[in-house]
DNA sequence: AACCGAGGGTC
DNA sequence: GTCGCAC
DNA sequence: GTGCGACGACCCTCGGTT
């Protein structure tokens, strides 16, 4: 008997319908004791929100696009009616799910609806075909066999990645563990070892998970640190306990994995989200192959340049890039430096606490042309205070402080790891718009434009001289500078989707602009130029600290205010304005 | 050939 | 990356 | 403490339009 979606669909529902995430194993787990090894690893990788297992590199490309015009094809709908129902159930799958068995024109054929197999060969397919056209087809095809409005809206939710059961993979690691009675540790430890959740459950299914070994070119989550506030928190959290600092810098997480050597070494370089970079960064890539051995380094690549590590910038123009040209590999050359070894030449250093990866690094990279992060011992809170002064004088984003007893924990962010970054002052800004937001905020406006009073406009135009200067008049103009959503609980929201709803000035699709009124504090990491807004600048991880109910318009910070923390000490999102004259830092790397 | 928007990845 | 919420 | 969902700016690629 094969599995069919319309049964995926129901399970799902059920484990959608209760906020208990023991129910929701519960409900799973049931469900996947059931099945046999084929429609299992389907089952699991559909619940995660995946048309392919996590290390098959393939995609579907397709989006809303393709799939709203299959979906038209199907029913009896206009765009815009499709486009308000998606609108008003947050969400495209819930939105055919409610028409499906009524408006579309003919019925499906065969009208048994779909299996687990048909939708993963309809996947196959999609990915296949190039051309849109030839995508539509086959997504077309998918969904015209699909009987019930719940097989559409599942289909829609899995194209799309995201299913909104609340089950991600700590639930689904758990309902494998509980569908086949293994420890959910043991599941953790084997999926760590061999990547693929829907793997890890056959092997469970046939009582055989010892049989799982690490091999490398298989990525591994990545270790996490807890955010702390400031160093006298952190000193709290360490509570005495013997900790090493080491500098947070600003790049991009990469794990790298390699083997053999000459012209049989292989070298890949994996991503926080568990993607291949390699094509991108062929220079850490030649970096790499200088080191002899197979390894499982851990660490950051960052723009690099003569022993100087330069701003976050610089790097983004190589991300994403498939074959990056000669002249953006000069200008924007890149290394990457080390901080831990996971496996060095058939022995796995996860379980070894960091001090011994530590040394197992120094062995292998010192002296050589990777990198490896410095580290001080740090116990007190001055201690750590005179790291992190340290790291932000180097312009690095602040520090990480590790146990150095510890092992290397996959996935894991409390405990071990903590950061502590650099922070700069905060700022007032009036709301100019604001937008009604999606799935659980479709029906609030949960997204505020804000905005700074321009008052160097005004002097540049009437004032020749470049002194002080002078105090600008009303009235100022607006400039916005940001958005943010992040920092206010459900009944703020609520509160101000009432009041921005009155004082809307006029209406755009989802955006609303408002009179200027309200005043937000807003929290931010770092300040970049950009022309995204009209002021000129944005705002690095903007998030609203407190509505100050108390303060008029008028009182929101002036444009020149963020000029100035553009320019302070804090705000290494700048660019560096000379070939740096001091030589590398000394204590930013050891061994070299 | 130049532009634009969607989609997907980094932080 | 950030944050709030529910467990 | 942990998992989850809803969000920011930036930059790339790709396909469709002008």
């Amino acid at each position: 008997m094969t599995s069919t979606l319309q049964h995926f669909a129901t399970v799902n529902d059920a484990a959608a319908a209760t906020s208990k995430k023991l129910q929701k194993q519960a409900i799973l787990a049931d469900y996947f004791r059931g099945l046999p090894e084929d429609d299992l690893r389907l089952a699991v990788r559909f619940a995660a929100g995946r048309a392919f297992a996590s290390t098959d590199a393939r995609v579907l490309n397709v989006g809303w696009a393709v799939v709203g015009e299959a979906i038209l094809a199907i029913l009896s709908l206009a765009p815009a009616e499709l486009r308000k129902l998606s609108i008003a159930a947050g969400e495209v799958g819930e939105a055919i799910a409610k028409v499906w068995e009524t408006s579309r024109t003919r019925p499906p054929p065969g009208g048994d609806g779909l299996t687990l197999r048909n939708v993963a060969a309809g996947f196959d397919e999609i990915a296949r075909l190039g051309m849109r056209q030839n995508k539509l087809a086959a997504v077309h095809d998918l969904f015209r066999h699909a009987a019930t409005g719940r097989e559409a809206a599942y289909l829609a939710k899995i194209i799309f990645g995201d299913l909104r059961t609340g089950v991600q993979e700590g639930v689904l690691q758990a309902a494998v563990a509980a569908a086949f009675d293994a420890p959910l540790a043991k599941i953790q430890r084997v999926q760590l070892l061999i990547g693929d959740l829907e793997e890890v459950a056959v092997l469970a299914r046939r009582q055989d998970l010892d049989s799982a070994t690490f091999t490398l070119f298989h990525p591994i989550q990545f270790m996490l640190a807890a955010p702390q506030e400031t160093p006298a928190d952190a000193a709290a959290t360490l509570a005495g306990r013997s900790f090493v600092a080491e500098d947070k810098l600003d790049g991009i997480r990469a794990q790298i994995h390699k083997s053999g050597q000459g012209v049989a070494a292989k070298v890949a370089i994996y991503t926080r989200t568990l993607d291949r970079v390699d094509e991108s960064f062929p220079d850490v890539v030649r970096q790499i192959e200088t080191i002899a051995g197979d390894f499982l380094l851990d660490g950051e690549i960052v723009p690099y340049r003569d022993g100087q590590v330069l701003p976050f910038g610089q790097l983004q123009k190589r991300l994403g890039r498939k074959s990056p040209p000669a002249a953006i590999l000069r200008q924007n050359p890149c290394a990457f430096i080390a901080f831990d070894i996971l496996f060095r030449d058939g022995s796995l250093l996860m379980d070894e606490p960091l001090a011994a990866r530590r040394a197992q690094l120094d062995a292998l990279c010192g002296g050589t042309a990777v990198p490896i992060l410095a580290q001080v011992p740090v116990v007190t809170e001055s201690q750590i205070t005179t790291a992190f002064t340290a790291s932000r004088d180097r312009r690095n984003e602040g520090i990480i402080l590790k146990d150095s007893a510890g092992p290397y924990a996959p996935g894991r962010r409390g405990g071990l790891w903590f950061k502590l970054k650099t922070h700069l002052p905060t700022l007032d800004c009036v709301v100019t718009a604001a937008e009604t937001g999606h799935g659980k905020r479709r029906n609030s406006l949960s997204d505020y434009t804000f905005a700074v009073w321009n008052d160097e406009a005004a002097n540049t135009s009437e004032d020749s001289a470049d002194g002080p200067a002078p105090q600008s008049h009303w009235p100022l103009e607006l400039v916005n500078v940001g958005k943010a959503y992040s920092g206010v609980t459900d009944d703020e929201i609520a509160q101000l989707t009432a009041l921005f709803t009155e004082i809307t000035t006029s209406t755009d699709g989802r955006v609303r602009q408002v009179r200027p009124q309200v005043v937000l504090e807003i929290a931010f990491d770092q300040i970049q130029r950009s022309d995204r807004h009209a002021s000129g600048f944005a705002l690095r991880f903007p998030r609203i600290k407190r509505i100050r109910w108390d303060k008029r318009p008028e009182d929101a910070d002036r444009l020149s205010r963020v000029t100035e923390l553009y320019e302070s000490i804090s705000n290494f999102a700048k660019p560096t304005s000379e070939p740096s004259p001091t030589p590398a830092e000394p204590t930013l790397f050891d061994g070299m």
